[in-house]
DNA sequence: CACCAGGCAAGTA
DNA sequence: TACTTGCATGGT
């Protein structure tokens, strides 16, 4: 399976290019999209980033302290606001509070210890843990999303159950752990789904993929 | 008008 | 353990 999943790398990386995920500046700017993307277009999250960066606000500490009504005003486009305000205002306060406000004082643990940590924290679950991990933290972890699993749904390569857990281990079992390889090929099989073949369709048919 | 988009937690059985 | 529901905006 390993060379399997390495030739479609391949295969992608030829058809798509390096892809340069994630969309952010700053390993902030990715935890504060993190949170703000789920179950949302990224679109609708550019607006809020734009909002925050734009007045100041993208910086741990005045997170830290700005009022629950301004942030919710901010990131209204990214939807749930007063949901997602809170959660940002939960991991913000671990990272102020535990960690001196310094994301490179996060990133100084273990992958293990911080996945426990973040797992911890109301609003972040598998997912939104694993890309704070992978690109904001660049630990080796691998991603998944409801891209993973269209992809994974699409092409016959997997058989196992459609849980977080279990497609995690398939890809983190099947390849090398090293997060180069991790961050481009699940922003390739985002490129893909995007691109035409997978794009809510339960089956790829005529993709760069196809005779794989 | 309906449906979807890079989830998560809380409630139910 | 495995569903179901609320959360909300902006695009198609």
């Amino acid at each position: 399976m390993r060379q399997r999943l390495l030739k479609i790398f391949d295969i992608l990386l030829e058809t798509f290019g390096e892809r340069h995920w994630w969309p952010g500046e700053t390993a902030l700017e990715v935890i504060v999209g993190a949170v703000l993307t789920q179950n949302t277009s990224w679109k609708n999250v550019e607006k809020a980033i734009a909002s925050l960066k734009s007045s100041g606000l993208m910086d741990v500490d005045r997170l830290y302290e700005v009022e629950d009504a301004i942030l919710a005003q901010h990131i209204r486009s990214s939807g749930y606001y007063n949901l997602k305000t809170a959660r940002l205002k939960n991991i913000i306060n671990v990272i102020h509070d535990e960690y001196g406000s310094s994301i490179e004082q996060l990133r100084n643990n273990g992958t293990n210890k911080l996945r426990e940590k973040l797992l911890g924290i109301k609003g972040i679950g598998e997912e939104t843990a694993d890309s704070i991990l992978l690109y904001a933290l660049e630990k080796p972890v691998f991603v998944i999303d409801a891209y993973t699993k269209r992809f994974l749904a699409g092409h016959g390569l997997y058989d196992g159950p459609y849980r977080y857990a279990d497609m995690q281990a398939f890809f983190m079992d099947s390849l090398p752990s090293d997060t180069y390889l991790f961050n481009e090929y699940h922003a390739l099989i985002v490129a893909l789904c995007q691109s035409h073949c997978l794009k809510r369709a339960p089956r790829c048919t005529d993709c760069p993929l196809k005779n794989q």
